[in-house]
DNA sequence: TCATGCATCTCGGGA
DNA sequence: TCCCGAGGTGCATGA
């Protein structure tokens, strides 16, 4: 059997046939077509006329891409029910509930229909990220001074989640907030939080460190006014993506 | 011309011919093939072999999409420059200048491309936004409170800008922060910071209000904890989006 | 360009 | 299930 099956141009009953065997054989369906969209749910948006293409994922994610951005125009999450409903015209319904979402494509014109059976058991290997930046601390924590201690990774506290709590040389707590991409004001304030929680607990030898790349103009003047501290760390991007456990090196 | 036009199984030299086609003529190129995805850029990531749906928009998007979830696993956003080298295998290259970043898609079968001569003027129209919320509060002052008088939207102040600014009728300035949807600790520590910001210039006669369909236990407890107010109220479905002024109607 | 904050954010992890 | 925070977040808006 071939991994592409492709209709231009299908009749109604072409398209019904077509929807429903890449509905139940699991396979991603694309349909190319002029449409219409109406969405309610946590929002509630209508959309006129035009070409668009519509993706149909077997987890139940539906998705309208117009010719520009990245992202679709309308969607529906994974999970989502969806059917075609032969109506005046031919429309596809997707139905999510919890919450109760839909989200209705009219087929205005169909100009081609695929039915993609993709076989895929791969899954990205990505590296450069927080969580990364959180290792590479644990393996040397001299990047973020010498004598630093780091103790908890991702530590609950009493207004949120830590993402790393250690002590310094004189014994005081300290907090780390990484951010692996320049931090904005927003940084600051989940940094603020954090300290303050810990302060009303552990009383004032609590430091707050904000590490990352670089700050913006705003975050740097907030992390001033708060007597926060800022520690330059870019995220390490490693070569090879051991996924597991890896020995310190370097 | 017809919309669409698609080639199953084509050879390197289709495929190269029909790429070149549209990207040169504004189209929308999708392309369903088993490939491997190279990525660096703010972050590095490597996807091995399996079968995707390849979509490249004539502004420069590009997004491979598996058979799961609402997101791309690999993209390039607008503005990149795409090309199709033929190496020993074919491969759809991507580049973004600031910040830089490369994506490359190795073909190793492709089993249908598709050229789509999308045609598509309209906008999404949607409503229930925070947006709408403002509006709403400045049509409807009393829904926050008796008296209330707003008086500024999205103001600029030391660290931030505040979603709207106003007076309660004993001459305090009030603070809030509109969410659409369930507030979480995030939303109090944004309302905090500039609640302090304007004590720092004001004096002690501010209020925060944070205004929201509902709340997070967490949100709760610090706003609670920081003596800030909650406001019950739900982003508003305009049943026709008049997308200029509306008179107040209600 | 940078900074700021919303989003039908989505997604994963933990309790 | 809810809560919390990361994200190659994307995206619009304003300075």
């Amino acid at each position: 059997m071939s991994k592409v099956e492709a209709v231009e141009n299908p009749s109604r009953e072409q398209l019904k046939r077509l929807v429903d065997h890449a509905l139940s054989s699991e396979a991603l369906l694309t349909i190319f077509a002029c449409c219409r969209v109406h969405y309610d749910g946590r929002a509630k948006s209508e959309l006129g006329s035009g070409d668009r293409v519509i993706i149909v994922k077997p987890d139940g994610s539906l998705l309208i891409h117009q010719n520009r951005k990245r992202e679709p125009v309308n969607w529906q999450p994974p999970g989502s029910m969806v059917r075609l409903e032969l109506r005046g015209r031919p429309v596809l319904v997707s139905v999510r509930r919890k919450p109760r979402e839909t989200l209705e494509v009219e087929l205005e014109e169909v100009y081609l229909i695929t039915v993609f059976h993709a076989e895929d058991y791969e899954e990205l290997a990505l590296t450069g990220s927080e969580a990364e930046m959180a290792e590479m601390i644990f393996e040397n924590p001299e990047l973020i001074e010498p004598g630093f201690r780091p103790l908890f990774r991702e530590k609950p506290i009493k207004h949120g989640i830590v993402d790393i709590l250690g002590r310094d040389s004189c014994g005081n707590l300290v907090v780390l907030e990484l951010k692996r991409r320049r931090a904005e004001l927003h940084a600051v304030s989940q940094l603020k939080r954090y300290v303050e929680a810990l302060r009303e607990e552990h009383g004032e030898g609590v430091r707050g460190i904000l590490v990352a790349p670089s700050l913006t103009s705003g975050a740097k003047k907030l992390l001033k006014d708060e007597n926060l501290e800022f520690r330059k760390l870019e995220p390490p991007k490693r070569s090879e993506k051991s996924k597991g456990r890896q020995t310190t090196l370097l």
